[in-house]
Parts: structure tokens; sequence; C-alpha cells
DNA sequence: TGAAACGGGTTGAGAGCTCAACTATTCCGG
DNA sequence: CCGGAATAGTTGAGCTCTCAACCCGTTTCA
């Protein structure tokens, strides 16, 4: 318990760095979807896995992996975008515990029109700011953070690019 | 408005994982915090840059600024911070709109129970995965993002997004 | 068959955050 | 000096998120 390992100053200083950038970052991008969207992200997020997913359905708990989210929190978003006819749900006929969430078209339409700005607002602050390097690692960075912190693989595509490390 | 340009697919890989990865990350450091310590990572930050002021003192909108938050979101932790007698806030004599923060001895205090659990945390989901220069180009690229996302060192109220597109 | 364990999903309370509105002070031009 | 603009900070409403408790269906196993 005792004997930290406390930070370097240039650990520290990586941390801090990364912290401010990615809140900084993280904020832009939220404020962006909520005044040219109306649309919090986890919400967009929400609508852009469904809108993916075979027949733009998924069960919850498929839904809430692929979008990041806890159950309780998928279950209190969906009730609200389902309020805003965006997504509609019924129960899953092979699992009498389950639901199956579909993106309405009304919510395709939402997505369309929140989509544009969104990708413009990422391409500014991210990619427009790095150097195809910079990408490669960037990319390299999160897939081995990702593959310590996710219980499993969370989106299918793509996973199977992330043999080497 | 029209010719969005759009993302690539090596583009939407990186930029989806980067964010996979950064939003796991922050949950964890968050839920550590909560868990842990009994505080949020944004209480925490305010707690850590006061310790690390002249006098363990600052004007709010310094502390706002450093500790990456808004005005109001400052003013209502600091408003429970100094409930649980953590904070405590005076007149500023300079400037009669003012308010400077100081951090308390209890709240010193709490901050040095936080601070190994914390740490630690950092250390395993983060440095522990990096390489040294994974470690050198997630700084280079964080430190990249954050010199354009806030217009200067870190200033508060220049949060007006309006400058770009 | 029945009881416990598990898994899927929902709910409500409590907490933090955002946004806009507001007070009060200071700065600045005429 | 006066009046308007800018600055510092607070407040409250509304919304989302978390956590723990809960319900119901499914699986397991004795």
């Amino acid at each position: 318990m005792e004997d930290t390992r406390w930070l370097s100053d240039e650990e520290q200083r990586t941390w801090r760095s990364f912290l401010t950038a990615s809140r900084l970052l993280w904020d832009r991008v939220e404020r962006q979807l909520q005044q040219g969207a109306g649309l919090p992200h986890a919400y967009y997020e929400i609508l852009a896995r469904l809108s993916e997913a075979p027949d733009r359905t998924l069960r919850m708990s498929q839904l809430a992996s692929t979008s990041l989210s806890s159950r309780s929190r998928l279950s209190h978003a969906v009730a609200r975008l389902e309020e805003a006819g965006y997504v509609q749900r019924r129960p899953c006929p092979s699992d009498r515990r389950g639901q199956l969430a579909s993106l309405t078209e009304a919510g395709m339409e939402r997505l369309r029109e929140a989509a544009p700005g969104h990708v413009e607002e990422v391409r500014e602050l991210l990619f427009d700011r790095l150097t195809p390097e910079q990408q490669a690692a960037l990319r390299e960075i999160s897939d081995v953070l990702t593959a310590h912190l996710s219980p499993q693989p969370l989106w299918p595509a793509a996973v199977d690019s992330a043999a080497d490390e």
C-alpha cells in the first residue's frame, strides 16, 4: 500500500498535456454537437451505432457496449430518444428479457443532419493538426490503451487490425 | 455547408480508437477517484491546483482556467468544497469583484489521501502500457492539439468557438 | 421440479454540468 | 464625472450521468 510510484516530472507533463488536450477536445466536440444539432455526443453515438447495424437494430446490451455506455445510461438515453421519435423499442422475440432498439427514419434523418458539422469539427480539431505520422502514432497508442481498458473488443469491425504491438 | 470533408476509413478508425481509449481511460480514472477518495476528478483537480499555488490561494478565474473549468462549474464546485471544509473563500482585497479561494489544511489532507490511489491508476492505465517512445509521441501530439485548442497557455473566457471554420 | 444464480434491462434519487440570466465592480471614452 | 461596455463571480433550471435497488426471464444444478 505504501511506496506509491509517483510520476516523474516528465510523466506529469505528459499526463497533464494529455488530460488538457483530451478534455478541451472533448468539450469542443460536445459543444459543437449540442449547439449545432441539439444532441449530446452520447446520443449522437447511439444513433450512429444503430445506423450501422443490420436493420438499424440492436439489442440494448449490444448497443450499450458499442456506444461505450453503461446499461443504465443507455436506458435513460434511449427513453429520451424514443420520446423524440428517433428510436423505437420492442421486445426481443428470442429472449423475452431483451429489448431491440431500432433507428427510425426520423432518427436517420436527424443523424444525417448532424453528421457534417460533427465530422468537420473532428477534422479541424484533430486531423488538420496532426501529421500522418502523428495520426498513425495516435492510433497505435489508442489501440494499445483500449486493449487493456476494455473487457472485450467493443466494436466488431477493425478488431482484426490490432494484431501486432 | 456542402462538400463535407468526410473521414477516410483510416481516419475513422483512428478517431474511434482515440475516442474509445480516452473515454474508457477517463471513466476508470473518474471511478477510481470517486470510489477511492469520494471525489470527482474535477474536484480533485481544483484541490491539486490550489495546493500548487503560492499560499495555496488563487483567484476564482485563475483557478477556473488552470483546472479546465468554466466559471459556472467552478463556482458550483467550490461551493461544495467549501461546505465540506476543504476550501475557503474570501473577497479579493485588490478587486472587489473578485474572490480568493484557499486550500484549507483539511483540504490538503484530503488531497494527500487521494493522491496515491489516483497516481497509481494513471500509471497502471497509461504509463505502464506505453513505451517511452509512445509516451513521447503522446506528449507531442497532446501539446500540438492543446496549442490549437486553447488560444493562450490557458485563459478562461476565451471559449468563443467562432474563430475558425 | 424447485431454488438459487445469472443476465437483461429499468427506475429513482442524488450529484455535477451547462446555459442563460443576473448582480456587482471596474474600465474607458467623451 | 457620467454612462456604457467589459470583467468577476453567482445562481437556478434543466438535463445527463452514476449508483444501487429492483423486476423479470433464463440457466444451472441438485
